[in-house]
RNA sequence: GGUCGGGUAGCUCAGUUGGUAGAGCAGCGGACUGAAAAUCCGCGUGCCGAGGGUUCAAGUCCCCCUCCGACCA
């Protein structure tokens, strides 16, 4: 099987336009590995690709409406699947990541517990105690029933510690998952490209971005997604760029306050994004500072081949 | 011109009866296996507006100057 060729990096380094003409020039195919761009009607603020633009067959994206729950379990066997059908059409993969951890599932050999539901009880009854006895009590009661997990869970981390408790009762368990995830092999062949970006090139590029959003009708979207489903959404609220609007068309902050809040957001979670990938050492790192995508995109093969230590697809001798 | 507030970390502000300063946010670094654009952890020396005085010791008291705001003229 061909090597999935994976671009990652944080919002704003071009990531989209560079999967694209990687796979213009290899031949491929593009699989986002967002976790927001696989919601529907969800577009502007997610950075999403308009369909006119798309040269290329792209995948992951659309996937559930908003008021649906999506995980990284599920998107594993999505991508998987996508990897082999792009694969056996005589082309290349290349997914596209924002998403750290999604990349992660659908390359490495994540084990999820099969059988278990996005909305957990287990998760639910683990919220509803740390709510009211606080997070430290939660903390607490694993101690007793798994030490071991506890011992590697911050007691502040709510949402780890009740997924300790999940685990717990899938049979499993957070320390020993954990201590695996050094050594966790590859599921399927991949390479890795990273695309850098100055950071305060980073920032110039994150504020015109969340602008041109706004002029392209972000509010708008927001208001429509309100209409529908969006609320019940466990995640799709959550977006950045969407939680921040929805706050000033309920009239708790004006506009330009709305849209600072997004260019902080974004800034906090690009740095986060650069976390998560930086310590991958699989990444081959480009300069993506001149956003010129067909240079990029070169720049990306050059490393991609010297990693393979081979040439990759009919355009590259 | 006068009165009253206020000028302390990039921003918003705390600083008790004088013992040379601390929170939130931002920023920086990090973690990360069914919510991950989420969740969590770590990192705080800054002429305490300028000058003078009282004191063993002043962000904290006194004087003066200056800047901002409100009110009165």
């Amino acid at each position: 099987m061909r090597p999935v060729v994976c671009v990652v990096g944080p919002t704003a380094s071009g990531k989209t336009d560079v999967a694209q003409e990687l796979a213009l020039t290899l031949p491929g195919e593009v699989v986002s590995a967002d976790s927001m761009q696989v919601y529907r009607g969800m577009d502007i603020g997610t950075g999403k690709i308009p369909e006119a633009e798309r040269r290329v067959p792209h995948h992951g994206l659309d996937l559930v409406d908003p008021g649906e729950p999506y995980s990284a379990a599920l998107f594993q066997p999505y991508a998987r699947a996508c990897f082999s059908a792009i694969d056996a059409r005589g082309a290349y993969p290349v997914l596209a990541g924002g998403t750290g951890l999604y990349v992660r599932a659908a390359v490495d050999a994540y084990d999820f517990p099969a059988g278990e539901q996005v909305e957990n009880p287990v998760r639910e009854q683990c919220m509803a105690f740390a709510a009211e006895q606080g997070a430290q009590a939660l903390w607490e009661r694993l101690q007793e029933v798994d030490p071991a997990s506890a011992a590697v869970v911050h007691p502040n981390n709510v949402r780890r510690v009740a997924r300790a408790f999940e685990l717990l009762a899938e049979g499993g368990s957070y320390a020993e998952q954990k201590r695996n995830l050094a050594t966790l092999p590859q599921a399927v062949p991949a390479v890795f490209v990273g695309l850098a970006v100055d950071p305060d090139l980073l920032r110039e590029r994150i504020d015109r971005r969340v602008d041109a959003m706004v002029d392209a009708g972000l509010v708008d979207e927001v208001r429509g997604l309100l209409e529908g489903g969006f609320r019940a959404g466990v995640t799709a609220p959550q977006a950045i760029g969407y939680k921040e609007i929805v706050e000033t068309l309920e009239g708790r902050c004006t506009l330009s306050e709305a849209v600072e809040a997004i260019k902080t957001a974004t800034r906090r979670y690009a740095k986060r994004q650069r976390s998560w990938f930086r310590q991958d050492a699989r990444v081959r790192w480009v300069n993506a500072d001149s956003g010129d995508a067909p240079a990029i995109a070169r720049a990306a093969l050059e490393a991609i081949e010297g990693e393979l230590g081979r040439p990759v697809g009919p355009l590259s001798s």
